[in-house]
DNA sequence: AACGTTAAACAAT
DNA sequence: ATTGTTTAACGTT
């Protein structure tokens, strides 16, 4: 069994008679951008590339060489939440630069990206890993600064906010690379239904996985909330139920809690309302992994020994809800967080991140984690911070088996859980 | 014990 | 209402 996503699978979704896709795709001139011919068979990440990844280190590319999926079914006459987004994000429909077309600006971006450098992969020393195209410099990194060129669109779509929800489209890729069509092998079944293809495809990738999949896929490695959110709902089993709100909650929380993602304000024209976006940080690009998200807990156990004692709350219930009593159990002995009240990060506030607008505390706390590596400001036009832990107070990570690896990559572990080789992974309860 | 998920409180917009 | 942060709890491994 194999859960990758492919190009080989899209293509022959594509040209599956019973794939059942109702909406046939069109390939429109902007899809005609040249590909490169060379792209790897296998470039995304899957359950079962997170398997080989921790088993067979020796031949295999971490899964930072994802190029080649988005939404499987989207095509011109369905747009969907992409166009919840403001004009200005998704910029001029006849006009450019726009960094958002991902069909015309991703399997370039993407496919630079895959091809070998012979670097290694900090989390997996000796394995080999693409190096990724993008240069960070100057303490400053804008993804879509590296893209291609973007070209104009030649003539007018059938909808331009089609051309958003055609979102890197397998069926863009093999419209614009038909080489890519000449030796499909699905590696799924045609047989499975959409919906079960999706499971298998990413039903037993853990949300930050997820998260990482769809902002690797995405130009310039980032989204808005509701473009992660219309990536869910195309390639996972997730969101499949529309009133169900569960899964988006459980998304924000991954993207609070993980550092490998960080919240980007993007101010397309002067004056207008800022966009947020969700970006991979250079740390979690250049490893091609994400880390835990719950290692935060790690920290939190170590400071219990630590810090014993008497710390105030930092929040208290206001008294409304019906889960008032949930709150109180004195957490701030065992706050993840203390550190925030050191000198070192009151430093870090006071001088990196300077006097803005947003509660400094809330703009600290976008990296919670205490390693603050590869953050970047909320505040446009400021330059991004790229620090390293002085101090073994920040280090990450407490020595124990965790299929991500660590921040620092001295506590990587090769073992893979046997729930994410085989999926076993339940939590339905 | 660590992890991923889910629910929820809460704040900011 | 949406977005983002944080904590708590639960089930699984």
């Amino acid at each position: 069994m194999d859960y990758s996503y492919d190009s080989r699978h899209f293509n022959s979704m594509q040209i599956s008679p019973d794939q059942g896709d109702p909406k046939p795709h069109t390939p429109s001139q902007s899809e005609s951008v040249p590909l490169p011919m060379d792209l790897p068979d296998t470039v995304p990440f899957s359950v079962h590339d997170w398997a080989r990844w921790k088993s067979q280190p020796a031949f295999y590319s971490s899964p930072r060489q994802y190029a080649g999926y988005g939404s499987p079914r989207d095509s011109d006459a369905e747009p969907r939440s992409w166009n919840q987004l403001p004009q200005e994000f998704m910029g001029e429909p006849t006009g450019y630069p726009d960094q958002y077309r991902p069909h015309l600006a991703i399997p370039m971006a993407d496919t630079s990206e895959a091809l070998p450098s012979h670097s290694e992969c900090q989390c997996h020393p000796g394995w080999p890993v693409m190096d990724s195209g993008h240069e960070f410099k100057s303490q400053t990194y804008d993804f879509a600064t590296h893209l291609d060129p973007i070209q104009p669109l030649q003539s007018s779509p059938p909808s331009p906010l089609s051309e958003i929800s055609s979102y890197h489209s397998p069926q863009s890729l093999a419209a614009a690379s038909p080489s890519m069509t000449a030796h499909s092998t699905d590696r799924l079944s045609p047989r499975l239904s959409t919906a079960e293809q999706k499971q298998e495809r990413s039903g037993h990738l853990p949300y930050s996985a997820l998260i990482y999949n769809a902002l690797k896929a995405a130009p310039g490695n980032k989204l808005p909330l509701q473009g992660i959110y219309n990536w869910f709902q195309e390639n996972t089993d997730k969101g499949a139920d529309p009133s169900e709100k569960g899964w988006q909650n459980s998304i924000r929380h991954n993207l609070s809690m993980n550092a490998g993602f960080e919240a980007v304000k993007e101010e397309p024209k002067p004056g207008e309302k800022p966009v947020n976006l969700w970006r991979l940080t250079p740390e979690a690009i250049r490893k091609g992994c994400i880390e835990s998200t719950t290692r935060y807990r790690k920290l939190q156990n170590q400071r219990k020994a630590q810090y014993a004692a008497n710390r105030a709350p930092q929040r208290q219930s206001t008294g409304k809800g019906n889960h008032t009593m949930k709150v109180v159990k004195s957490r701030s002995a065992n706050s993840p967080h203390g550190e925030r009240n050191d000198a070192f990060h009151q430093q870090i506030m006071t001088e990196e991140y300077g006097p803005t607008s947003l509660p400094s505390m809330q703009q600290y706390m976008q990296r919670p984690m205490g390693t603050v590596v590869g953050c970047t400001s909320m505040v446009p036009d400021t330059n991004a911070v790229f620090l390293d832990p002085p101090a073994p107070t920040f280090a990450m990570g407490n020595g124990l088996p965790g299929w991500y690896p660590t921040e620092s990559g001295s506590n990587r572990v090769q073992d893979q859980p046997e729930y994410m080789i085989h999926g076993q992974y339940n939590h339905e309860r």
